[in-house]
DNA sequence: CGCTAACTTGAACGCCATCAATGCTTGTGG
DNA sequence: CCACAAGCATTGATGGCGTTCAAGTTAGCG
C-alpha cells in the first residue's frame, strides 16, 4: 500500500460516533482503510448515469448495493399516488441495502453521476469476513437514520418558510462539510424534488423561496444559488443549533 | 450451548434483507445466534424502567446501547421549541448507537419498560471481533432506517385523517409481525405521544379520530383499543400495500 | 429562435393551528 | 371505597396558511 492517500476505491464518509476527535468541527472523517478500499474496489464497477436517469426503481431486485463517487442522486419512495423523495444523496453516501432481496427506494440522478455498483453477493461475503468494515458500515447506517429523522423534522414544521430555510441550513451544512465555499448555497435539484422532499406543494414551495427573498432574508442570484442574507432572522427560522448528535 | 431456542441474551428482530425466505409473510427472524446471544448477554445488565421515566436525554454523554427486552419506548428530538417523537422501539430493537458520544434523541417508557444496557466499549469490542454480529446490527439499521422512511410518508400526507390511518395500519402490522391477536389494535401510548409522532396538534388527532368513528371506518372501545370496522376504506386510506421493501 | 418543461403567480376554498373551556380517568390519600 | 386533584382528552370558534386548479412567465435546450 502507498503512504500517500488512496484517492480510488469506494469511500464512505461520516461523522466518527466513537472518539469526539472532530468534536464540533462537522467534518466526516473517511471511514475506510486503504485496504478495504482496495479490496472493495475488486468487487466494484463504475458506473455512469446522466442527469435525469434512474439507476434503479422501487421493487426492481435488488443485487448490488452503491456508492456515491460523484453527483447527486434522489432516494424516494412511492406513497399512495404521490411520491416522496426521501433523501439526497452525495459522495460518500451509501444506497441499496434492501429487505427480502428487493429495492424499496427509486434512484434518480439529480446531476451526471457516477456510483460504484458493488454485487450483493461478494460484498456480503466481504462483510461477513471483515468485522471493521462493517462496523464501518454500521457508523454509516447510524448516520443516514439520523439523517431521515432530521427530514422528518422538516416534514413536521407547519410552516412552509420554516421548512425551506431548515432545508437550505442543511445543504448549507452540507457544503461545509464537503469543503466546498459557503458563501452561496447551490441547490443541483430542481424544484419539484425539493417541494417533494419538503412535503408542499411546488406553488407553496415557490411562495416560500419568495417570501424569504421578499423579506431580505436569502437573495436569489437565480434559481440555484441562494445566499442568506440576514444571518439572524435565517438562523432562527432554521432552528440553527450549535451541535448535533444520534438515535 | 443448548440445542432448544435460547430465551435469554439481547436479541434483534428483522426482515431478513438476503435471503427472501420468509417472503411476504411479514414474520421477522431473530438475527442472533444463541452463541452471540449469549456473548452479549455477558456484557449486558438488565434495567428496568417505570412507565413515563427517561432512558436517557438527548445530550447526554452516550456510554451504552440499548436493546429493548419489553415495553414500549419512544424516541424524541428536540426540533425549535417543540419536540418531535420519531419513533416508538418495541422488544427485539436497538437504540443508543451515537454520534461523537452524545446522544441524538430522548429515550422514554410508553409503558413499564425492561432493556437490556451494554457499555458501548465492550459492545464496540465484540462488534469489531465478530462481523456476523456485525452484519446482524447493519440489517437491524437498515431496517430502522426504512421505518424512520416511512414516518417521513406519514408526515408527508396532508390530510390528518390519513396520517392518522396510516399509523394505524402500522401498529396492527407490528401487532402481527410480533404474532399477536389483530382483531383490535392496542395503542401502548397516549394521544399527546401519538400526535406528535404524526406531526399534528392534539386536537387535529381527536378530531382526526372521530372523523374515522363517525365515519364508521374504525370503532374504539377505548382509548387504547380501536378494530377497524370498514377494511375497504380504511385500506385505501392507509395506502395499504401488500407488501414493502429497501433504501 | 422556437419549443417544451420548469417555475411562478392568482383566486377561492378547506383544513388544521390556535387558544380556551369542558369533560373524562387515573391515581392518591382520607 | 369514595372524593379529589392532576393530567389526559375532547370539543368549539376563529383565522391563517397551504392546497388546488388554472393561467401566465421564465428558462433551458435543441
Amino acid at each position: 500500500m502507498l503512504a500517500t492517500k488512496l484517492e480510488k476505491g469506494p469511500s464512505i464518509h461520516a461523522f466518527n460516533p466513537w472518539v469526539p476527535s472532530n468534536f464540533g468541527t462537522n467534518i466526516r472523517d473517511q471511514l475506510l482503510s486503504d485496504d478495504e478500499r482496495v479490496r472493495l474496489e475488486k468487487i466494484a464497477v463504475i458506473v455512469r448515469f446522466k442527469k435525469g436517469e434512474r439507476i434503479y426503481a422501487e421493487g426492481e431486485q435488488a443485487d448490488a448495493a452503491f456508492n456515491v463517487i460523484s453527483g447527486v442522486v434522489s432516494a424516494s419512495r412511492a406513497t399512495g399516488g404521490a411520491r416522496l423523495v426521501t433523501s439526497f444523496l452525495y459522495p460518500g453516501d451509501l444506497f441499496g441495502l434492501s429487505r427480502e432481496g428487493n429495492y424499496t427506494s427509486t434512484i434518480e440522478a439529480m446531476t451526471p453521476v457516477a456510483v460504484y455498483k458493488m454485487p450483493m453477493l461478494a460484498l456480503r461475503r466481504i462483510l461477513n469476513k471483515d468485522a471493521d468494515l462493517s462496523v464501518d458500515v454500521i457508523i454509516k447506517l447510524c448516520e443516514e437514520l439520523r439523517e431521515s429523522q432530521r427530514h422528518a423534522m422538516f416534514l413536521a414544521q407547519k410552516r412552509a418558510t420554516k421548512r425551506l430555510a431548515m432545508f437550505l441550513a442543511l445543504q448549507e451544512s452540507l457544503q461545509i462539510a464537503r469543503g466546498e465555499s459557503a458563501s452561496e448555497i447551490y441547490l443541483p435539484m430542481d424544484r419539484s424534488k425539493i417541494a417533494s422532499y419538503l412535503g408542499l406543494t411546488q406553488s407553496a414551495l415557490s411562495r416560500a423561496f419568495q417570501m424569504l427573498a421578499s423579506k431580505r432574508i436569502i437573495s436569489m442570484r437565480d434559481r440555484r444559488h441562494i445566499k442568506v442574507i440576514e444571518n439572524n432572522a435565517f438562523d432562527k427560522l432554521a432552528d440553527v443549533i450549535p451541535k448535533e448528535k444520534t438515535i
